[in-house]
DNA sequence: TATTGTTATACTCTATAACTATA
DNA sequence: TATAGTTATAGAGTATAACAATA
């Protein structure tokens, strides 16, 4: 017996913006809109950003390190270093002990560009979040933090 | 004075995972590639199914609507309403009072296959979910609705 | 004139495969 | 043989512009 025979109990449909999925891709859309605006009139974009971050904190050192620390592509790192170096932003130089890797450092416009920008993006994002609150927004990045650590096993 | 000047105290630059867009992203990232997996079976993929739900909702009648829901651009419907009319999933009728108009409907097929994908969906979004309990995972969806009803105006 | 759906086209982000230089 | 970076290429997803049918 179907569910619509056994009473037209049928459960109403979702919504489309009580689904996780969605939710989720348009904060992540809006999220980044934001940021890019914001971060537009230094000539640099969320993207670009996230790989300076990386560098900069020293999570990572060479070009295929900082692709892994951001779940993408060694490939899609080339373009994207080649403009910041292109720029002065970055300096690539070959790793004394391997020579195939390339170590990645931040010139000092470079650094400079970067600690500029990185308040940009904490002030868009503490904007982005302004609706929740302090605690709020700490439990939405810790619960975000969560998932992600058990989905990417 | 520079900050570097005033006696050292550079603040700590952030990790990437502290950043709200790179959670934002990747448990967008994550959500969907679990969900599409889920849904695979069933030869659909969360996009569709994302057009299926506002039609089967009645948050959406023509194909206009359907992208303005979504937040995409009416070009962007073509091509999936299409798969999904040549698969007998969905139909489209003129409207009868603005033959400009495409009316969209599910099918009876389209119907049971929604249902069957929409609890796929589902099971999929509450393991996705799963590590933060019932209450953090309610709080979660209701901070990503508020945050994207503040950023969307 | 304006609007709906459509097509053609292009751009961004991403990934795969093959190449080079180094190991 | 294997690895880091690179190049060429292709696939999504998205958007803009122009067109046909209809209002």
């Amino acid at each position: 017996m179907s569910k619509e025979e056994s009473g037209g109990q049928t459960p109403p449909v979702r919504r489309h913006d009580d689904v996780l999925g969605y939710l989720l891709k348009h904060a992540y859309l809006a999220s980044e809109e934001q940021t890019d605006a914001a971060l537009a009139e230094l000539q640099v974009t969320s993207r670009e950003l996230g790989a300076l971050r990386v560098i900069a904190s020293g999570e990572a050192s060479s070009q295929q390190e900082v692709a892994a620390v951001l779940g993408v592509d060694r490939t899609s790192m080339v373009a994207l270093l080649d403009r910041l170096e292109d720029t002065g932003i970055v300096a690539r130089h070959p790793a004394p002990q391997d020579r195939r890797r390339n170590l990645i450092e931040l010139t000092p416009a470079g650094r400079e560009l970067f600690d500029r920008a990185e308040q940009v993006a904490v002030a868009s994002e503490r904007e982005f979040v302004a609706a929740l609150g302090a605690r709020r927004a700490s439990e939405l990045r810790q619960a975000l933090r969560d998932v992600l650590s058990t989905a990417s096993v």
